[in-house]
DNA sequence: CCAAACAATGAACAAATGAGCGGAGGCAGA
DNA sequence: TCTGCCTCCGCTCATTTGTTCATTGTTTGG
C-alpha cells in the first residue's frame, strides 16, 4: 500500500496544507516524507473528493446560466445579471446599469471598442459613471438611423463612452441604409467615412446588440427599416440581425439587397475583434438563439430571465 | 475600486482556477486580465472566505483531539485512534493492532530506532506485520525486568521489530535494575553492554511507553518494582516513568534512589531523538499528562478514550 | 527458485505561483 | 490648477508545486 492511500496521512497533509497554510515542504520535513509525495498525497486528495473547494457564491443561478451559456454555444465568456431583484418592469434601464458596472472587464487598456446602434447599448451608456480603463478609442460601427432616434445612434455611444473613460471616439457621418448602391459606393469612399469604417474593422473589442425581426421592433419604429423590407427579411428566414448583417434561425449569415445599400462594419468583419453582445427580452429570445449560434459571439452579456429561456 | 475586489469578477476567476482546473496563464488569457491580477484576485478570495476548503474527514473526533494534544502539549504530532468501534474490551490488543499498522509513518529509513519494554509497546511489536522502511535499526533502551515478562522485554520487542522490518537489532544482555551502584557500574563498562547503551543514546526515533505508579501496575506484578519502592516513589512525588525516569505530576524529573542502580537510557538522553510515545488506559490518565508536560515526548499515540481525558 | 513485470519512491527538472518594486494615474488639499 | 500622496497595476525574480525518469523493491508466473 502506497503511503499517498493512508488516509490517515492524507488528512492530516490536507489539514497542514489548507487550513494551516504550510508549505509543501514544511509538512514534508515535519512528517518526514519526501516533497514530491505530499505532492501527490494532495493531488489524490483532490481526485478523490477528501478535499473539496466549496466557492461561496451568492450569484448560484447567474454563474449556473452563464456556464450553461458558455458551454451550449461555445462563448468565450457570458455575463448575467439579475435585473429583477430591486425593480421589477424596469429591466431594461436596470439591465444597462448594471451591466455598465461591469462592461469595463471586458475591455483592456489601449483598446480600440467599435459600438453598435441600438436601444440596450444606449442604455447601457447611459448609464455608465466611469470606465477604468485608459487608452481607449471607440469607433462607431454604423451610421446613423434615420433622422430621429439620435439617442441611440453609435456616434453618441462612442462620445459617451469616450467621456467616460477618457479615450477618444470616431464619428460616422453617414446613414446607416441610403436608397441606392450608387449612393453608398461614394459614401464609403469619401475619406472620413472611410477611414472610420476601416478603424471599425479592426477593432480589439466590439460591443454590439442582437436585432429581431419584428414589425414592432425598434429599427422598424425609428423608420430605419419598413414593413415591406421586414416582411422580405422574415421570409428569407432572417431571425437575427448584428451589426449589419442578418442571420437564419440556424445563425447562418443571410445575404440581402440591402446590403449593398448599408454602410458599416458587417458580422464577418469582426471575427478579429473580441465580439461582445447585449440583449434582453423575450420576444428577442429565438433571434438571441441564432445570434449566438453563429460563432460570431465572444461574450453574451443578459439578464437572468433572457438566459433562462435560451439556455437550454 | 480594484478589479480584485470585483466580486463577480472574483467568482469567475475562482470558478475557473478552483472548479475547472485552468492554470492562472490560461484564466488571465481568457479574461484578459494580467497573471498576477488573478493570483491576487484568488489570494483575496482565499482571505474572505469567498473559496473554502473543507476536509471530507471521517475521522472528525480523532482530528480534533490530536490537534487539542499537539497545542495543549506542545506535542510535534499526535495520533488518536479509535478502538471502540469494533471490539469493546479489548482495547489493549487493539490499540496494538492499530498502532502498528501507522507506525511506520513516525520512523524514515535507515532509522537506528530505540525500543523501550511494556506492554503496550509489545503489544504493538506483537501486531506488527511489516515495516515498510529500509535499513532500520532497532536498540533496547532498557535492560531486563525480572525472570518473567519476557515477552515484553525490550530485546525481544526489538527482535520482533527488526524481523518485520528487514532491518537489525542489537541485544541489551542486562537487567533494568541491579542490586548495587557497584554491580551497575560494573555492567556497564562491559563493552558488549556499553556500546549498546551508546547507540541507545544516539537514537533517531525512540518508542516508548508511559508507566504508572501504582501498586497494581504491570512492573509491580512483573516483580521489577517492590511495593516498598512504589511508596517511596509516590511520597518523592513521582506520578510517571519514561525509560527509566521517573516524572512528577509537573511533569519533571525526579531523581531517585534507584537511577543509580538502573541500567538503561535516561529521558534526558532522548532530547536528540525523535521521542514516540504511546500509552492508553484510564488508570494513566495522569501519568500520561505529566509525561507529555515534561517537554521530552514529540510524537503521543493513544486512543481516543484517553485522549479525550487528557485534551482538556 | 528465478525472472520479469509492476508499483512505489526520491531526485531532478519544468511549470506555476506569489512577492517586491517601481511607474503611472487619480484624488485631495493648497 | 498644481503638487504631493496614495492606490493600483504590470514586470521580474524567488519560491513553490507538479511531473518525469531512473532506481529499487515486490509480487506473480513460469
Amino acid at each position: 500500500m502506497a503511503i499517498t492511500d493512508n488516509l490517515r496521512m492524507v488528512l492530516k497533509v490536507c489539514q497542514l496544507y489548507y487550513i494551516e497554510n504550510l508549505s509543501q515542504k514544511e509538512i514534508s520535513s515535519q512528517l518526514g516524507i519526501s516533497r514530491p509525495q505530499i505532492s501527490r498525497i494532495l493531488s489524490n486528495a483532490r481526485n478523490n473528493n477528501v478535499v473539496t473547494v466549496q466557492i461561496n457564491n451568492p450569484f448560484v443561478e447567474e454563474s449556473k446560466l452563464e456556464r450553461a451559456l458558455v458551454e451550449r454555444y461555445r462563448l468565450k465568456d457570458a455575463l448575467v445579471l439579475d435585473t429583477t431583484a430591486d425593480r421589477p418592469g424596469h429591466s431594461e434601464a436596470e439591465f444597462g446599469k448594471m451591466a455598465a458596472e461591469c462592461i469595463d472587464a471586458y475591455i483592456m487598456d489601449h483598446n480600440r471598442v467599435g459600438v453598435m446602434s441600438g436601444q440596450t447599448i444606449a442604455n447601457l451608456a447611459r448609464s455608465v459613471q466611469r470606465i477604468n480603463r485608459r487608452g481607449l478609442e471607440f469607433v462607431p460601427l454604423v451610421g446613423g438611423i434615420g433622422a430621429t432616434g439620435a439617442g441611440w445612434h453609435a456616434n453618441a455611444i462612442a462620445q459617451r463612452l469616450a467621456e467616460c473613460s477618457g479615450g477618444n471616439c470616431y464619428i460616422l457621418n453617414a446613414p446607416i441604409i441610403v436608397q441606392s448602391r450608387q449612393s453608398r459606393d461614394i459614401l464609403i469612399r469619401e475619406p472620413e467615412i472611410a477611414s472610420v469604417l476601416q478603424k471599425g474593422a479592426a477593432c480589439d473589442a466590439v460591443i454590439v446588440g442582437i436585432g429581431e425581426i419584428n414589425e414592432d421592433s425598434t429599427n422598424v419604429k425609428a423608420g430605419a427599416l419598413d414593413r415591406d423590407s421586414v416582411k422580405r427579411l422574415k421570409e428569407a428566414g432572417a431571425v437575427a440581425s448584428v451589426c449589419t448583417t442578418y442571420l437564419n434561425a440556424q445563425g447562418k449569415i443571410i445575404g440581402t439587397e440591402q446590403d449593398e445599400r448599408t454602410i458599416g462594419i458587417t458580422l464577418e468583419q469582426l471575427k478579429r475583434s473580441r465580439t461582445i453582445a447585449l440583449a434582453i427580452g423575450k420576444s428577442k429570445t429565438e433571434s438571441i438563439k441564432a445570434a449566438l449560434s453563429s460563432g460570431y459571439i465572444d461574450v453574451f452579456i443578459t439578464n437572468t430571465e433572457t438566459a433562462r429561456e435560451i439556455a437550454n
